[in-house]
DNA sequence: TTAGGTTTCG
């Protein structure tokens, strides 16, 4: 009897193999060697479900892990079983039985596995003589669907560079492009998807469903898909993807240190902790390989003719014609321009009334064409749409003399144009929707005056003077032409500012040499760690009296060493939130992830004696999101021992002043810098502001890394100076203005600044 | 079958 189930009594089988076999090892097995008396001993570890070949012969795989020998490089080997010995051993294996086979063939695999996979297979069939023993635990047998569902087949992925034509293959990638699932000429859904790999190669695939929920969710660039059982197909001369029959994917946000979650329509998927190590692999690759999307664009920064891509909530929609639909979506901010209405049929037109009201200074109109109708329909009021490759055109009614701003989604799906529906757990959804609930809040308190009123949204901006207040207003005129040093209070409008990037509006500042600088990018001290690195710790520093060290070294190509030094209070250490920590030899994804659990880390390196900081072009300090820089001019940077004392201090503050002082850095203080061109009807004249938060109520320090303090920033820049009106139509605006004296070796100029001056908001 | 990335009739 070809396959055998043996029984098993204290790990010994009932009945003892016949003599003549011997048992070799996985590491001894090789194609073409003489295996006639030998038999391979091992564990089932994976069973694939029975199936027939195209000539109707019945196999079975699975794969055998030798228990014995774990450590080895190679520890398993698949087992091909042909014929009636497929059905006999389908029936009655089960995962973590002991395997033995005799009387195989050995066949070389045409690709070299990194698994621990064995380089050969074993094939055996009743036919070529083999012989399986199984040494089985009886009652599992009884349950043999039982024992198959717990059985999770083990995938192969193939990196993009490796892939051939007419192969089905399993595959990650990040996403390099997407077009969102629209309505196919056919009868399914299709979405096109590029991806790209750390082994640099794209591949373009193409994927058709009837049902959109079975299409990968990718919501944006730098996504991580898994594809399964995707077709391989030569088209034009590339390698292309193509939906084959079982196809099917996990998507996961691309972002390093989100939460690894896939989306997915499949109820029962794999996902293990390989897969898991796989995804944040891809996404440290992609962080430093793919070329990072433009931040999110919001209604309140659109210009006329642009393309852009919209997350928005859904709050109306009519049917328009035969081949446009219309949407009315809102994302919490302000277009600056007039936006243009669509006419339609009140009867078309759904949505809640009270609300489309409420909201119409801050709702636009999306007309959407041709083949993005279907979906157009679809969508449900309430949800929450990243509408993709909007276009604004700008065109003038008859009637008006201002240009209104029109939004088209244009027919097709060039550069992935389409919509997405975004599920309520996104990240971004849940960031646009407490961003709606706080304007929609500060709606509804000013609603009765809105409507009073008739206030014309944000452009109730105004300038609050919050002091000297007996001065009275003087024309532009009359100050150019007064000597400086003076005050003034004014009422003019802004014509124009500089920079219009609002981002490159931020700078540092040192007091003491009054000297300005540009805030270092991501790239310099990306480099100075690469530097400081190079100087291995010195474990002559490490465990003092005041603080506690770790050090590892990180695996892979080039290990690093890497110590951290915990500093402590009363010679203990203290709660990670209140926690000051030193790092050597961290790069900048690792100090940022420490910079989220800990209060105040310092990157530094070792010299003979005492730690020290690093190059003043790097922060010396990162607290939270904020990095804090020295002046390299007026610093005198001393070792970290200095630390010590406030270490010691009953309460440790580590405000980031109090540490610059101890450590002679001479703190540079982050500051908005704007020219504003002022106008009234005498002259006009450029006034600087030099703002740390009084003027933009907005913390100059957190403007680079926190997009809501930048967006509140455009919002108010648009309602000082409303982009696309004329002159005439500009708000007036009233500040306090100082005219001061510069003077260098040639000539002495009159300058002014802003001063005293706040915008006081109500957004909607 | 459909689409096979590279912006538009409105």
């Amino acid at each position: 009897m070809p396959v055998q189930l043996l029984k098993l009594i204290k790990g010994q089988s009932e009945a003892p193999l016949p003599s003549h076999l011997q048992r070799e090892s996985l590491q001894h097995l090789q194609e073409g060697c003489d295996h006639t008396n030998k038999y391979i001993q091992g564990v089932v570890t994976l069973s694939y479900p029975l199936t027939k070949l195209g000539d109707g012969t019945d196999f079975f795989k699975i794969v055998l892990q030798d228990s014995e020998n774990l450590r080895s490089r190679i520890n398993s080997i698949n087992i091909l079983i042909y014929g009636k010995m497929a059905k006999d051993c389908a029936r009655i294996i089960c995962h973590g039985e002991i395997f033995i086979v005799a009387g195989f063939k050995v066949i070389k695999l045409p690709e070299v596995t990194e698994d621990g996979r064995h380089g050969c297979q074993l094939e055996v069939s009743e036919e070529a003589g083999s012989a399986i023993y199984v040494c089985g635990y009886p009652s599992c047998c009884f349950f043999p669907l039982m024992s198959k569902i717990s059985i999770a087949p083990k995938y192969v992925y193939t990196p993009l560079n490796h892939l051939k034509d007419g192969t089905i293959v399993n595959l990650y990638g990040v996403v390099k492009f997407f077009k969102p699932p629209y309505v196919s000429k056919g009868t399914d859904y299709c979405s096109v998807v590029t991806l790209v790999d750390p082994s640099e190669v794209k591949l373009t695939c193409t994927l058709f469903n009837g049902n959109l929920d079975s299409l990968p969710k990718i919501y944006k660039v730098g996504d991580i898909v898994r594809f399964h059982r995707i077709k391989i197909r030569k088209y034009n001369g590339q390698m292309q993807g193509v939906t084959s029959a079982g196809f099917a994917s996990l998507t996961f946000d691309g972002t390093v240190g989100a939460p690894v979650v896939p989306r997915t329509s499949s109820k029962v998927y794999t996902f293990m902790d390989e897969e898991q190590k796989t995804i944040e692999e891809l996404r440290l690759w992609a962080a430093s390989n793919i070329p990072t999307s433009e931040p999110a664009a919001k209604l309140s920064g659109v210009r006329p003719m642009v393309f852009f891509d919209l997350t928005c909530q859904l709050i109306g929609k009519a049917k328009v014609d035969g081949s446009s639909f219309l949407l009315k979506v809102w994302d919490g901010t302000k277009c600056p321009y007039p936006t243009w209405k669509v006419p339609v049929e009140e009867k078309y037109l759904e949505g809640e009334k009270l609300r489309l009201y409420h909201l119409r200074n801050l709702t636009v109109d999306i007309l959407v064409y041709d083949n993005h109708v279907q979906l157009a329909e679809s969508l449900t009021i309430g949800s929450f749409l990243r509408i993709y490759g909007i276009h604004t055109k700008q065109a003038s009614a008859d009637s008006e003399d201002v240009s209104h701003i029109q939004f088209h989604l244009h027919g097709g799906t060039c550069y992935g144009r389409g919509i997405g529906v975004l599920p309520e757990s996104n990240p971004d959804v849940q960031e646009l929707k407490e961003f709606l609930e706080s304007v929609d809040l500060l709606g509804s308190q000013n609603n009765e005056s809105m409507c009073s009123m008739e206030l014309d949204g944000p452009f109730s901006n105004i300038t609050v003077l919050t002091d000297h207040q007996h001065l009275s207003n003087t024309d532009l005129k009359t100050i150019t032409n007064s000597t400086a040093p003076q005050q003034f209070r004014i009422r003019a409008k802004l014509r124009t500012y500089k920079p219009q990037k609002l981002h490159q509006s931020v700078k540092l500042y040192c007091s003491k040499c009054n000297s300005l600088q540009e805030v270092p990018n991501r790239d310099d001290f990306k480099f100075i760690l690469r530097g400081s690195a190079a100087t291995a710790p010195n474990p002559e520093l490490h465990n003092t009296l005041w603080y506690e060290s770790v050090v590892w070294t990180t695996r892979g190509q080039k290990p690093r060493e890497i110590a951290i030094h915990f500093v402590k209070h009363d010679e203990m250490l203290q709660y990670p939130e209140d926690t000051l920590l030193m790092i050597e030899g961290g790069t900048l994804k690792e100090i940022w992830k420490l910079t989220k659990r800990f209060k105040c880390v310092i990157p530094v390196r070792s010299t003979e004696d005492d730690l020290e900081l690093l190059d003043l072009s790097a922060p010396f300090l990162l607290q939270g999101n904020i990095k804090y820089y020295g002046c390299k001019q007026c610093s005198t940077p001393k070792p970290m021992r200095c630390l010590s004392s406030m270490a010691a201090e009953e309460q440790p503050s580590w405000e980031p002043a109090e540490i610059a002082q101890v450590l002679g850095i001479e703190l540079l203080q982050y500051v908005v810098i704007m020219r504003f061109t002022l106008v009234d009807e005498t002259g006009s004249l450029n006034a600087y502001i030099f703002d740390y938060e009084r003027f933009f109520q907005v913390p100059a320090s957190e403007v680079l890394t926190n997009k809501f303090l930048q967006e509140k920033m455009q919002m108010t820049m648009n309602s000082l100076c409303p982009p696309g009106r004329k002159l005439g139509d500009l708000p007036w605006l009233e500040c306090f203005i100082r005219s001061y004296n510069v003077r260098d070796s040639t000539k002495n100029q009159v300058y002014y600044q802003i001063f005293d001056t706040t915008i006081a908001e109500d957004v909607v």
